[in-house]
DNA sequence: AGCACGCCGACT
DNA sequence: GTCGGCGTGCTC
């Protein structure tokens, strides 16, 4: 028996925490709750031994062991180790963001009178309010109703107490250190031990005798593997369904009080289980059919080496436990527009499952491409668990209880999903893996994509990343032989890529003198497209109405009070039956602040505000005013807040209700609409200007991506592109669907500046809500990076950063490249044990290794 | 990150 | 005096 565990804690601090075990020993994986610095926290235990620690401090015990067993496994033990060395983030908040949010242990205070407290209120009562606060009467009353509230003496939950009494935190705080209240902790058996009753079939039991009622109950336990829970066996009888004499479908509920009887008769039995798991917001399939794709030759091979690669992993290791894992097979499916990755995922995942094995696919979001997690739904029913932010916290641990008992065992998630406790997993897939959506903007700054290659190594597992436009990184791996390239050239039924003409915008100035949104071009193609019967897509890579407004007297934009941004200009919906509540504002697009549209320039006075820069609701509107006949909708995070409204979208659309479709680059992502024909790209070369290593790279994605939407049906595809910079290699490359020709030239710019894939890159950013500290600390850091002997790193800045304040911060940023992840590491251990001795606070320093978004 | 502790200014 | 604001330093 250990008499010690080293616990891991969600704090900003790099190290674990020893505490005594006091007889109870939790498994390693475990959570267990402790209590540190006068608070009570939840941390996992990652070691038991007996080590006295060296440390002069007296330890502590833990309080309670929330599980019995591991509810980490090892393997994301090892998982998390990696990630927090990788990223530079303690372990704790590492661990704490692989667990689903219901894990935590809820944080909610007990407020409880004192004998101070009753004597104030008795005291106040006969005086009136007290006159030596400095509260105002506000306050004060609330202070007096807060007591009276408590006098019973009961102790109440600090939310009940706010509600009740309109008091704030701040305010119950004061009174704790008056004295006239008590604050504890509230017990968290609560939410550590949630159960669920499970109805179970009880095992060769013999039946007695039984009714319709009786046998229809037994046949749906039967159905569901001989266990449900009781509310999903109470909705599935409630529900019922019957054929009667007439042929026809009736409702043939069974009520609730059979299943009772069928327990007290000992057939059926009922267990308290810790957490539910039905199977919420999955809408069970009416037929399971499997989906039997046929696949094409280019679709046939890459699945061909999927299933070897499977096939090698599944065979008995040749080498020790600990040598490098035999079976890692990374691939890199690299697989034009329209060329069916979708089907070659379906089928690797079923043999994956014939193997017996469990599979992951990773999407980069699921609400913007229903389509997928509803093909994956329809070929392996109640298999899937789908994984994804739009979950409420009980349907994500459902999910999360799922998978980790092995009752789902194809899991489809977005970036945490990487995470999923899965048993026995034989194959990762990452879906678009050149999509930024997979990089966690908040510590642990992980990229999944990388997590998940990693996890495939430590399994030693196949893993294919998938896209059409591969991340340079994955690109030059595969160039490497790193990874395995897996290639598909052609479309499905053999469709050519639509011809990409790249409209000139300066030359369509020079020849109508009008600097218009759309070119003549693109408005004949439009209307031909449209006269056919077809569909047309137009890309407009900015939301909003305008986005810039500008005084024409003193040229000063109209910034966001928060963040140095220009704001965007949004008008009330034109058919506002949707959204009614947009009127007319400007919007900052990075903190949501809004303001009325201002009748005067807030510098100069001036009245001549200018509103420039068209967005994806001008262009609806200007659409509309050119084809008034066209049934337009359109696609951005305006209108598309959640699932519901892009399914919906998504729906008039297939229906044809909508044949002209505008949009932000949502518009992009792997939608397969077969009636469209036509793509215009407006005004998406901005990019190309902003001062990121990164932007053709990605305007040549988002170009590439688009232009993937014409042509998936039987007619012929088309795409325009409008452009100021039709010389520009990542406009020229994507007109002529030449990855590799771009990938080449983006090389040679990249490698002699060590930008990746040639350079590890991290970008180092100091908060404050001064711009005299942020710049301060920025440069001190800078200072040390320069002066210090740190091998194979080169340092850039510091220099404010693109975005120089962000919701009132300023901020400051320097870049850091490395030849290699060791000397990038090494510099960045120094630069922390710098800032600490400097004195820069941890949570005001952002380390961000392999950055994707650099403002 | 939170939390305690301690110093200091404002107000009774 | 007492209260509350905020800077500093620590947490097994």
């Amino acid at each position: 028996m250990a008499r010690f565990v080293d616990v891991a804690l969600p704090v900003p601090l790099d190290q674990t925490f020893t505490y005594l075990t006091d007889g109870r020993e939790p498994q390693v994986g475990a959570r267990v709750l402790v209590p540190f610095s006068g608070q009570r926290l939840m941390g996992v235990v990652l070691r038991a031994h007996d080590e006295e620690p060296t440390t002069g401090f007296e330890l502590k015990a833990i309080q309670q062991v929330l599980d019995d067993t591991a509810l980490l496994p090892p393997e994301l033990l090892r998982l998390a180790h990696w990630i927090a060395q990788y990223y530079v983030a303690p372990l704790g908040e590492v661990l704490r963001g692989m667990l689903p949010l219901s894990a935590e242990v809820r944080r909610t205070w007990l407020y409880r009178i004192t004998d101070t407290g009753r004597k104030i209120l008795h005291e106040g009562a006969e005086k009136g309010s007290s006159r030596r606060s400095r509260l105002s009467p506000e306050d004060q009353n609330r202070e007096y109703a807060v007591l009276n509230r408590l006098e019973s003496g009961e102790p109440t939950r600090m939310a009940t107490l706010r509600s009740a009494t309109g008091a704030s935190k701040a305010l119950l705080e004061g009174m704790v250190r008056k004295g006239w209240l008590a604050r504890e902790a509230e017990a968290a058996e609560r939410d550590a031990a949630r159960t669920e009753r499970v109805i179970v079939t009880v095992p060769d039991v013999r039946l007695p005798k039984l009714n319709d009622n009786q046998l229809a109950i037994l046949a749906e336990m039967a159905g569901a593997g001989g266990e449900l829970s009781a509310a999903a066996l109470r909705r599935n009888l409630r529900e019922r369904t019957a054929i009667n004499a007439d042929g026809a479908l009736v409702p043939a509920p069974i009520p609730d009080s059979t299943v009772a009887t069928l327990i007290r008769r000992g057939i059926l039995r009922a267990e308290e289980r810790p957490l539910s798991f039905h199977l919420g917001g999955v809408h069970a399939p009416g037929k399971k059919h499997a989906h039997e794709h046929t696949l094409n030759p280019g679709q046939q091979a890459a699945f061909e080496a999927i299933h070897a690669a499977m096939q090698r992993a599944a065979a008995p290791a040749q080498q020790p436990a600990d040598a490098s894992p035999a079976g890692f097979a990374p691939m890199l499916l690299f697989g034009v527009t329209g060329s069916g990755k979708t089907a070659v995922y379906a089928a690797a995942m079923r043999s994956a499952l014939d193997l017996g094995r469990s599979a992951l696919l990773l999407v980069p979001e699921i609400g913007l491409t229903p389509s997928m997690a509803g093909q994956m739904h329809a070929a392996f029913g109640h298999d899937v668990a789908l994984l994804h932010s739009q979950l409420t916290p009980d349907e994500r641990a459902e999910q999360w209880h799922r998978i980790r008992r092995s009752e789902a065992r194809v899991i489809i998630g977005t970036r945490s999903a990487v995470f999923a406790p899965i048993a026995n997993l034989g194959l990762i897939l990452v879906d678009e893996e050149h999509d930024g959506s997979y990089k966690q903007e908040e510590t642990p700054r992980y990229h999944a994509r990388d997590v998940a290659v990693m996890r495939a190594k430590l399994l030693g597992i196949p893993i294919v990343l998938g896209s059409a436009t591969p991340s340079l990184e994955s690109w030059h791996n595969a160039e490497r032989n790193r990874y395995r390239l897996l290639r598909m050239d052609e479309r499905v039924g053999n469709r050519p890529l639509p011809p990409v003409e790249l409209v000139d915008m300066r030359e369509e100035f020079r020849q109508t003198g009008e600097d218009a949104l759309f070119s003549r071009e693109l408005i004949t193609e439009t209307r031909a497209t449209l006269n056919r019967g077809e569909q047309a897509i137009i890309l407009l890579n900015r939301r909003g109405y305008s986005y810039v407004v500008m005084c024409r007297s003193c040229g000063e934009r109209i910034e966001c009070e928060n963040c140095a941004i220009a704001m965007t200009h949004h008008r009330p919906a034109a058919n506002s039956d949707l959204h009614a509540h947009a009127g007319e504002r400007l919007e900052c697009h990075y903190c949501g602040a809004l303001r009325r549209v201002p009748q005067k320039c807030p510098h100069c006075q001036s009245e001549h505000l200018y509103f420039y820069g068209a967005g994806s609701q001008q262009g609806e509107e200007r659409l509309q005013a050119i084809f008034p006949e066209a049934r337009i909708g359109r696609m951005d995070r305006d209108t598309v807040r959640g699932r519901a409204d892009m399914e919906h979208l998504l729906h008039r659309l297939h229906a044809g209700e909508i044949n002209l479709l505008v949009g932000t680059q949502m518009i992009a992502k792997g939608h397969d609409i077969h009636g469209v024909t036509t793509v215009g790209v407006v005004g998406c070369d901005h990019a190309l200007g902003l001062p990121d290593f990164r932007a053709a790279e990605r305007v040549f994605q988002l170009i590439t991506q688009v232009s993937g939407r014409a042509g998936r049906g039987d007619a012929p595809g088309r795409v325009i592109v409008q452009t100021f910079h039709p010389d520009h290699y990542a406009m020229r490359f994507a007109a002529m669907h030449d990855y590799v020709g771009f990938a080449d030239k983006e090389k040679q710019f990249r490698r002699p500046f060590l930008y990746p894939p040639f350079g590890v890159l991290t970008n180092v950013l100091t908060l404050s809500e001064t711009m005299g500290e942020a710049s301060e600390w920025a440069h001190r850091l800078g200072q040390h990076l320069h002066s210090a002997a740190n091998p194979g790193v080169r340092v850039l800045g510091p220099a404010p950063a693109p975005v120089s304040r962000l919701k009132r911060i300023f901020r400051f940023h320097i870049l850091l490249k490395a030849d290699t992840r060791q000397h990038m590491q090494a510099a960045l251990r120094r630069l922390l044990h710098f800032a600490d001795r400097e004195g820069v606070p941890r949570r005001n320093l952002v380390i961000d290794v392999d950055a994707i978004s650099l403002s």
